[in-house]
RNA sequence: GGGGGCAUGGUGAAAUUGGUAAACACAGCAGACUUAAAAUCUGCCGCCGUAACAGGCUUCCCGGUUCAAGUCCGGGUGUCCCCACCA
């Protein structure tokens, strides 16, 4: 056996499985179906360890579930939108499709290159106009089913590039590539309506048992049910033009009674209103639009607000009228933009309140305080207790008085029980040109019309000009103009394009049937799903998961499709992590311009100065602590990469890429191979099919351990502990190693073991094994065939070693036959010297016998 | 401010879900092979203690439940993540 060229030996069988089409999923099967998905990458240009991790925990599963019976569907296709796509596009000059494309290219080599069993066949890019075509034609369905809508709203505006920033791309109030200040601007923009799934998609949650319990809460926390109520406040004299009373919402009911003013956000119509005849008020809306709605702004923001001079009567009393003040710790978009102040027991209000001396009404009594002594001063008192200074209120617990108090508003006609939602609808315009164009025409006349479906797909232009500022589809000469397909006249395209997350949020339908005729068949659907396991990073825990769950549900809705929920099992993999290095100017540096020098520490190779070794941080291209995979997988084969992405650390948590760690992994297969191999006398030597009618006791213990290795990894890979997996393997390589007897029986056990070895290996590093297995003289890929079954009978051990404790600490340990009498380990427990020692002659108070666990004497 | 996770040797981690803590690796140390190095093989490797045994200690800290706690309960510390003037 030659030496081991990984490469070589990986292109061949990538070459082979690809000839076989072992890969290749079809409906027509009498298995039970499998699907299985990652998420799929942007094409970036290359691929990064992120996806190495998360694409080999995949495939590991995939060709398990395929080795176990399972009719699989492992796809993979490319998320091609995107905003680098412009950026190369402005940077270059090169048309994005172009770009998007050659990254593709490049990647998919990338991805082949690792082994990945994916079925090719399904492949799609969500850039072509193949694909978008069909969710052009979903949202007109959305608008005709009242799930697409155009409205106002406020927006984070550059005045320099022209477009909409999301609140991510806002640093410290101003554009993150222009540095111009940001602005805020009502804007029109479409609009999903996802809230009216808000119910649904919380109480589905519920369901989601296979999904990891973080991912659950989030989910839960973002869609933010809250339980309160809607009351009127009826302003005592009503300026012209504005309603007549103030809308707010609270979840603090009770607290009714404990109100010192009224708060609107700066944006809120009557304070717009207000602002047109009132210079303080007018300057104050400004100050607030100018601040933009980055978190970091929010932070800093001192709470400020303005008296408007007009007032409300308190529901419950109008004899009691509270001040209402323009604020601006109130948000517009949430509630009703109103809400009223309860100094006492809230911190926030208790702040403003201080702040312009409004009076401090305490109405919650904490237990055991005294209702003449309690005061509230800077801190205010939020947790429970009784109701007091509250007239009908008086003497009820907080959990009592919010439904009274509910009960009075609706008895009074001054408001109502309602539940409000953190969930907005989703905002999916972006001016923005490498997206998909939304398929609508405005017309002066008619409005706005939906493109008509024998029209689509509306696709981009391919002459564009980057070097203007805005949007290039929006400046293009003729793109936009066309006719109303409604009067015939004169009439404009929409310009924006979709939020790339719409792209995202149906991918995994369409590869249960990428038919070039529709977006895909409610039979193939059925079939394939829901996603068996999908697995992807905890990032996209909120947004991407709830889109899809969403665009589920929305599609039922118009007729598309007949399913719960897209994503059964979910799994989130942690970051793979790296040490970062600086030279002595602070500039970041590669790990590979440096080298380790002694214990802790490393020089930068070529002038062999001494570099400071940072933290462990994710890979960053910004902290250049990345190692490239490419070079990994034609230096050590993929194989090596494989191996070490799934050993030690538990998938669901960061790991860290260190080379000592790749040279482990490539050091055990490099033994595998020799193990095989003929000079080391396991390999070739093939003793038939049938096991040796006599057994030593060396060989029973190497066939015992193989069947229990069976049992552990078989068991461990449907749990996703690939780390123990791994161990597995390693422990019973070492067990051959061990056995190293002469005899008919052991060379049959040995071999026994080394192909179990090898066929247990295969899904975690498939290249290695096939070739190991080829060479022991089988015919039949790996691939192909089914997974080793352990046999029960060998699970059984003939001894086993339990401890023996006095009082609970360990004095020794016992020997017995598993399932033996309680009397006999008892006696041998109590035969051993150092519990004589401690018993010293006398009777043990009690003797606790655990089956096959432990003894424990208590002296 | 609200919600959630995590905490075990020098390092990554494991612990049959309340039953012998540290499996399997990485790093390190010693030895074998070699002219030499690499590769490979063998042995050691939680801490204190001892010449070696013996013995004691040990899962972030304090307390509790239990025959028995890394695991369960109460309190605290540290750290990471998500959300956030959310009414």
């Amino acid at each position: 056996m030659s030496r081991l060229d990984a490469p070589s030996i990986e292109r061949k069988w990538q070459q082979r499985w690809q000839d076989a089409g072992c890969f290749n999923a079809d409906m027509a099967s009498d298995k039970p179906k499998y699907y299985v998905l990652e998420m799929f990458p942007y094409p970036s240009g290359r691929i990064h360890m992120g996806h190495v991790r998360n694409y080999t925990l995949g495939d590991v599963v995939a060709r398990v579930k395929r080795a176990r019976g399972y009719n699989v569907l492992h796809p993979m296709g490319w998320d091609a939108f995107g905003l680098p796509a412009e950026n190369a596009a402005i940077e270059r000059g090169v048309h994005p499709a172009k770009w998007t494309y050659e990254n593709i290219e490049g990647m998919r080599e990338q991805l082949k290159s690792m082994g990945l069993s994916y079925d090719w066949s399904r492949e799609f890019a969500t850039c072509d106009p193949s694909y978008y075509r069909f969710e052009q034609k979903m949202f007109l369905d959305f608008m005709k089913n009242d799930l697409a809508y155009k409205k106002e709203s406020w927006v984070n505006w550059d005045p320099v590039e022209n477009t909409v920033l999301a609140n991510e791309q806002v640093v410290d109030g101003c554009g993150w590539r222009s540095g111009a200040p940001v602005e805020r601007r009502l804007l029109s923009q479409w609009f999903l309506k996802i809230t009216a799934f808000s119910e649904d998609l919380l109480n589905a949650i519920e369901g989601l048992d296979r999904w990891p319990d973080r991912v659950r809460i989030m989910q839960h926390n973002w869609i933010g049910k809250s339980k309160g109520a809607r009351i009127t406040f009826q302003l005592t004299e009503v300026p012209s033009g504005a309603d007549n009373g103030i809308e707010v919402f609270t979840t603090r009911p009770d607290t009714l009674y404990g109100a010192s003013f009224i708060a609107l956000a700066a944006n809120h119509p009557l304070i717009l209103g207000l602002a047109e005849n009132n210079t303080a008020l007018h300057d104050f809306v400004e100050e607030c639009n100018r601040m933009g709605t980055s978190q970091a702004t929010i932070e800093a923001a001192e709470k400020k607000g303005v008296d408007t001079g007009l007032t409300v009567d308190h529901p419950f009393d109008p004899a009691i009228k509270l001040p209402v003040y323009a604020a601006n710790f109130v948000l517009m978009d949430y509630g009703t933009g109103a809400i009223f102040g309860s100094a006492g027991h809230d911190q926030r209000d208790l702040d403003f309140a201080n702040k312009y001396n409004l009076p401090v009404i305490p109405v919650v009594l904490p237990e055991g305080e005294d209702p003449d002594t309690f005061k509230v001063t800077d801190t205010a008192y939020t947790g429970d207790g009784r109701l007091y200074n509250s007239d009908f209120l008086n003497g009820m617990t907080v959990e009592d008085g919010i439904p009274a108090a509910i009960a009075k508003l609706e008895e009074l006609n001054s408001g109502t029980g309602e539940t409000t939602w953190r969930l907005r609808d989703w905002g999916v315009s972006r001016q923005r040109f490498w997206g998909c164009p939304i398929p609508v025409i405005h017309c002066d006349t008619c409005g706005i019309e939906p493109v008509p479906e024998d029209q689509l797909p509306v696709t981009l232009p391919d002459d564009v000009d980057f070097d203007q500022p805005g949007n290039p589809i929006a400046n293009h000469p003729t793109w936009k103009h066309t006719t109303c397909p409604k009067c015939g006249g004169k009439a404009e395209r929409e310009t924006d394009t979709f939020d790339t997350f719409f792209e995202s949020s149906w991918y995994f339908l369409r590869f249960a049937d990428p038919d070039p005729e529709i977006a895909f068949s409610k039979e193939a659907v059925k079939y394939w799903l829901p996603v068996d396991q999908y697995i992807g990073g905890v990032e996209h825990a909120v947004l991407h998961l709830l889109y899809s769950r969403f665009f589920t549900r929305a599609l039922a809705a118009c007729g598309y499709l007949d399913l719960d929920e897209p994503f059964d099992g979910m799994m989130t993999q942690g970051m793979v992590c790296h040490q970062t290095f600086k030279d002595q100017n602070g500039q970041w540096l590669f790990p590979t311009e440096v080298e380790r020098q002694g214990e802790d520490q490393w020089v930068k190779t070529d002038t062999d100065q001494i570099v400071d070794a940072g933290r462990i941080e994710k890979m960053s291209k910004s902290k250049r602590n990345v190692v490239d995979p490419e070079l990994i997988i034609s230096g050590y084969g993929a194989d090596t990469a494989r191996l070490f992405m799934m050993s030690d650390s538990p998938p669901e948590r960061d790991m860290e890429w260190t080379n000592s760690g790749v040279e482990g992994a490539s050091r055990f297969i490099h033994k595998l191979w020799r193990m095989s191999s003929s000079e080391n006398g396991i390999g070739l030597a093939d003793l038939g099919t049938a096991m040796p009618e006599t057994l030593d006791d060396a060989a029973k213990t190497l066939i015992g351990a193989t069947h229990r290795t069976i049992a552990s990894i078989s068991e461990d890979i449907e749990r996703f502990r690939f780390n123990r997996c791994v161990a597995a393997l390693y422990s019973l390589s070492n067990s051959i190693t061990d056995a190293k007897g002469d005899s008919k029986a052991q060379d049959w056990a040995r071999r026994f073991a080394l192909e179990t070895l090898v066929q247990l290996m295969a899904p975690i590093a498939p290249h290695i094994t096939e070739e190991i297995w080829e060479n022991l003289g089988h015919d039949q890929m790996i691939a192909e065939m089914a997974w080793p079954e352990a046999d029960p009978k060998w699970l059984i051990e003939e001894t086993i070693s339990i401890g023996v404790q006095v009082n609970g600490k360990l004095r020794g340990t016992i020997d017995i036959v598993p399932d033996c009498d309680k009397s006999i380990a008892e006696e041998l427990a109590l035969a051993l010297p150092g519990v004589q020692k401690i018993l010293d002659g006398q009777a043990p108070k009690k003797v606790i016998v655990v089956p096959n666990r432990i003894v424990n004497v208590v002296a």
